[in-house]
DNA sequence: TATATTAATTGATATAGGTCAATGGAATTC
DNA sequence: GAATTCCATTGACCTATATCAATTAATATA
């Protein structure tokens, strides 16, 4: 647990009780590779923190095509948002790519947080104003380069990602098919 | 100043001490169509809410092409994010589409408001949680469909703003030429 | 180690959408 | 109300990238 204390100290500053409070409401989850920890239709009722491994957040449209809206390895925070704070059921599969440690908190027990503790609140407002920054970033990469631009792109941003994912599935990140990918790959080399 | 007491409103309990402390902190600023509020290259001192008008975010790359990655309207917040609370200077323009009247908000009086009433931590957090949302299905839609469908999404999510900004502005918006989004508009007519 | 599975690459072809250029209509501005 | 600027549309052509199919390479499994 520490990793998400060590977290949470870097960004604002928690008191031990506050610290001790947020602990307490967490639960520990293994998950093992291609096992699902979301599935689409069900109801959401926790956001995770990765202690350990890797997963991927992805929608499957009518067609059967998936297409993958975020990786998260350690540290990142995760889940189906907007199901989760605005109800609902959930729209995205999320699947370990890797046998993984996660940390879950329940809305409610989020909420109780949030009361008791406010510096709660300034934690989760400051991660998510980076999250949507890093989004901004993500969406004008999509608007405003090709291919290679938006590769070359993602492996500065997130290189330990770009070691641990096949390609095809960065090239289905990035909205492009993984043929295409791999041309330009081979067009960067040289 | 009442559209944005209501806005804060609608998203938490805020007292009347906590609103007037707030209130205290706001600019406000009129700008005329096709003014700037923001420039690459400099400072970015504010965060904006929209009292009245139309607003766009963009960026410009090294080739001289806009690319939209905002419009902003009644009771939306905007600005550069990044450089506002990363620090560092801008690397967007934001330009009036029609004569506006905003609120501003400079950076120590957030923190100071942030600091004395908590409860604006909650409001900006939940804020800024349902921005990462919109974005994100932003995001998949560029993934998951071609721009028939994203058009359409697009008039269903801000049918307010599709009815004020020219048809060019928001086939940029959505990564599309003018002239394909001139022929898919003429299909659907069909 | 052999086998099966998964991933990356390559070639050939098809297509959505970009770009360029021209036109006509709409909306501002003087 | 005339003139000018802005915007939407259309046609012709071009390009990046998708798709399909096959092969090779790498990785995992028995």
């Amino acid at each position: 647990m520490d990793s998400l204390k060590n977290h949470v100290l870097k960004l604002v500053q928690a008191s031990d009780e506050a610290l001790d409070l947020f602990a307490s409401k967490l639960q520990r989850i293994a998950i093992s590779k291609k096992r699902f920890l979301l599935q689409p239709g069900t109801q959401v009722q926790h956001e995770y923190f990765v202690l350990k491994g890797c997963l991927k957040t992805y929608y499957l449209d009518k067609k059967g095509n998936e297409h993958i809206i975020q990786f998260a390895i350690e540290n990142w925070w995760l889940g189906d948002f907007d199901a989760f704070y605005n109800g609902g059921t959930g729209k995205f599969f999320i699947e370990a790519l890797e046998d993984s440690e996660l940390l879950a908190i329940d809305y409610n027990s989020l909420q109780e947080v949030f009361e008791k503790e406010p510096v709660f609140e300034r934690y989760f407002r400051i991660l998510i104003t980076g999250a949507f920054i890093a989004q901004r970033r993500r969406i004008l990469d999509g608007l405003s380069l090709k291919t290679k631009g938006r590769y070359l792109q993602f492996c500065e941003a997130y290189p330990n990602i770009e070691t641990r994912v096949p390609n095809y599935q960065i090239a289905n990140y990035l909205g492009v098919s993984a043929e295409n990918l791999s041309r330009v790959r081979r067009k960067l080399k040289s």
